[in-house]
DNA sequence: CGCTAATCGTTCGACATCGAACCTTGACCG
DNA sequence: CGGTCAAGGTTCGATGTCGAACGATTAGCG
């Protein structure tokens, strides 16, 4: 009889839990001292995305809870690299800005990182991930459905 | 020019990262009162590979500190559903017991859990996850080489 | 209009997680 | 031997994370 571990899903299933670890420790690893990973993850949203976003956008893009999110956002407020503003259109709302110093340090964060990526670039083929992408994409599909 | 959000190797890490979270708030969801993810992988470990293992191999095998994992015995152990026994041949290692308390929480987690598995193999095949796997693993291990 | 329900963000308490420092014990080697 | 170093576990402090409850605001609808 077959060892649970030998099921495919099941192998699927923690190497994609491996693999979360080892890049969030291996992000961790680079960021500039004061920056955390949530904090990362945040400014990079920002960076990308374009600010001005809600807190519950942001939550939700980053798999966070609110009262997760309004923590990492308290915290980014005090190193003022971002900025909380009162949506005025819908008083319950606000709307989240990088700072100047913000934008500076998710670029220090980016250019500590880029190494590391150029280097995984070299080991892989942008067509191996792309390959890979429509299962991971069903996969996440079909499980947050079921949540 | 191309978002960041467009290149493939950004959307594998970002689909990684998403469902590593779905099935992680997934399983804490079936879990029966008064067990956490971090304790059930634990004794998910001791059923499927025997129990009798160290702390440091418990830790590493799942990604957890030392220190993490002290934690989780503790409360384990506090619960009655594993044991720690000093090892006679090395006194500085501890070897780590299910009681059958702990063989049968894990059983009952398991079976709470078995239908979301059936369902998810419902919806996809046993191939499709055999033939994510290879580059899943060598993502995995170029990975934890470059650590 | 006015009641009810939903949404947004915060607070709080419990627990998870990490890294660093520490103690004990064993291994290595001169 | 004996000294040094490595390994196993624990503790501690800081932070992350979650869920539940809350206050404020808005939307929906009779």
């Amino acid at each position: 009889m077959p060892e649970a571990e030998d099921l495919p899903d099941v192998q699927v299933f923690d190497e994609i839990r491996y693999i979360e670890h080892l890049v969030r420790t291996a992000i961790t690893r680079k960021l500039p001292v004061g920056l955390n990973y949530p904090q990362f993850e945040v400014l990079n949203l920002l960076s990308r995305r374009g600010d001005g976003s809600t807190p519950v956008e942001i939550a939700h893009a980053l798999q966070m809870t609110k009262s997760g999110l309004t923590n990492t956002l308290q915290r980014l407020c005090a190193r003022k690299l971002v900025e909380l503003e009162d949506c005025a259109a819908d008083r319950r709302k606000k709307r989240v800005w990088l700072t100047p110093a913000g934008r500076q340090a998710y670029l220090q964060a980016m250019s500590n990182i880029r190494p590391q990526i150029e280097k995984l670039r070299d080991g892989f083929t942008a067509r191996e991930f792309q390959d890979a992408l429509p299962f991971l994409r069903a996969l996440r599909t079909w499980l947050s459905e079921k949540d």
